[in-house]
Order: C-alpha cells, then sequence, then structure tokens
DNA sequence: ATGCAACAGTTAGCATGTTAACTATGAAGG
DNA sequence: CCTTCATAGTTAACATGCTAACTGTTGCAT
C-alpha cells in the first residue's frame, strides 16, 4: 500500500514537467481537462468527478476565470447552477494534456510488459470495485 | 492509474474514521507514528521520510508542539537541528495506529487472496524501483 | 398558494504542499 | 582568523482539501 502512494507521488512529481511549464497546478489542468471533453458541465459535476468538494472547484474555478482560461455562466432554465465553458485560452493551455499524461503513465508502466499492466489493471478493478461509498448518479 | 488514485483516495477516506476520532490529520497522525519509532529524529528526517518539505514539517509540528504532542529541543552538540520527541500524551493519542492503519489496509485488500497480493506487490515493487528520484542518503 | 426539503454556489476558517527568501549555525578553505 | 559554502529551520505567500454555515432557487406536498 505505501508502494501504491509511492507510485502515484512518482506520477504527480513527473507530470510537474509538463503542467507546470504552463503555469498550472495538477488540479488546475485536471479541471480543464475535464471541461475541454464536457463542455456543459456545472460545478457540481466537476466536484464529483474530481473526488473533491463543491467549495474547492468553487475557489479553483474563481481562480482559472480570473486568468480568463473558464467562463461561468447561469442558466436560463435554473439559475442556480452555472454551466462552465472552457475559452479559446483556456483550451489553447490545456491542448496536449492527455497525451502528456499518457507519455507520463507510459514512462511509469515501462517495467511492465504488456501482460503485466493487464495484470495490474485487473488487480486493481478487484480493488476499486469495492470502493466507490459516495453515492454516483 | 487512474485506478490506483481511486484506490489510495478510498483507503485514506477509511482510515479517516480512526484518525479524525482523535482530532488528528492524516500528516499529523503520519508524523507521529513516525517520531513514535524514530524517537530521536531531527526535522529533517521526518521531512525527507514522509515525502514534504522541510516548511511543511515545520509548521506542522509547531502545531503539534502547541498541542503538547511533542516536544522540540536543540541539542548541544549542533544548535542548527533540533530533536523532536513524542510526548507521553502524543504517544498515547498515536497509540495502535499502525494496527488501525493495518486494518484499513486489509479492508481495502479484502477482495485479493494470497497470491492475489504476493502479485500485486511485485508488480508494485517494480514500478516504484524505477521511481525515487531525490537523493536518499 | 404556502411551507419546507433539497440542491447549487459561495464564503470563512483551518491544515496542508510548494517555492522563495531569510536567519543562524557549522565546516572547510585560504 | 576570515571568507565561503552547506545545513537546519523558519516565515511568507499562494493554491489546495476539508467542514460548517450561509444565500438563493427549485420542486413538491399539503
Amino acid at each position: 500500500m505505501e508502494l501504491m502512494r509511492w507510485v502515484v507521488w512518482g506520477q504527480r512529481r513527473i507530470a510537474d514537467d509538463w503542467i507546470r511549464e504552463r503555469g498550472l497546478t495538477h488540479e488546475q489542468s485536471a479541471v480543464l481537462a475535464y471541461l475541454s471533453k464536457n463542455p456543459d458541465a456545472i460545478q457540481r459535476d466537476v466536484a464529483r468527478a474530481t473526488r473533491t468538494s463543491a467549495p474547492g472547484i468553487s475557489r479553483l474555478l474563481a481562480g482559472l476565470e480570473r486568468r480568463g482560461l473558464v467562463e461561468r455562466r447561469t442558466q436560463e432554465g435554473d439559475t442556480r447552477s452555472r454551466r462552465v465553458h472552457v475559452t479559446p485560452a483556456g483550451s489553447e493551455l490545456i491542448q496536449g494534456f492527455e497525451e502528456a499524461m499518457d507519455r507520463v503513465e507510459e514512462s511509469i508502466l515501462a517495467p511492465l510488459g504488456a501482460e503485466g499492466r493487464a495484470l495490474l489493471h485487473d488487480l486493481l478493478e478487484q480493488l476499486a470495485s469495492r470502493i466507490e461509498p459516495p453515492s454516483f448518479p
């Protein structure tokens, strides 16, 4: 288990190279990437997807909005929720994120062959399948 | 990889039960446990062991000292470093931490049999062995 | 319609992780 | 002896994760 934390920590470290070059943080880039793939998400969705709290997302998005990377607009039908859109600047900044993260993952998994990765994935699936405690509608 | 983060996150969630009952945080309990096993550590050692920065440990220990859980004393030979000791109150508070964390780990690994765990451990070893970038004297 | 529960966001407060800048001490060199 | 560098710790500033408390809406039941 300590090993798993170690590997996750190492991955975070390696990913830093790409992220810090763009003046972002891990969380900001993760949120930007999520919003790029889910253009009509409301803040609640982002909070659920990132497994963080609503206040955290509210603050993070406020920061991204200050930098002009996202926009938040209240909907007509329901004034409670606000849809979040990535601006062109934000879209350009997060360009290539997925590929870079794939490369990071590849560099971490390098010591393993194809069957080793499949095996690891299967074992982790078994562990993860029993976790998801929060209700996920 | 996302699966690994998911499992680590789940473990943290489960461990919360034991930790929050004592008014501690994950980091505080980890540091207290480390200090219990390494009574003569200086702050630098704690920072290295927890893979965090020196300022973070300085602040965390200041908090623990305010609560009377640890004591920091400057050594005679070298006034730069300060040796950290767990007080009886801190020792009593962290009592049973290892066992509780073992139970948490057990509950996470429950879906796996003995051979599955050994296999997972072996795979993770291969990944972790290639990481340790920071110099670890 | 009215009242109340549920939902979406926000603000505030605390603890943490990080970097940068600073103090203070120790060690090694000339 | 004095300069220089390395070490240990601290403080400050920013972004994050969390809970608690709050505002505003929406929807439903009476």
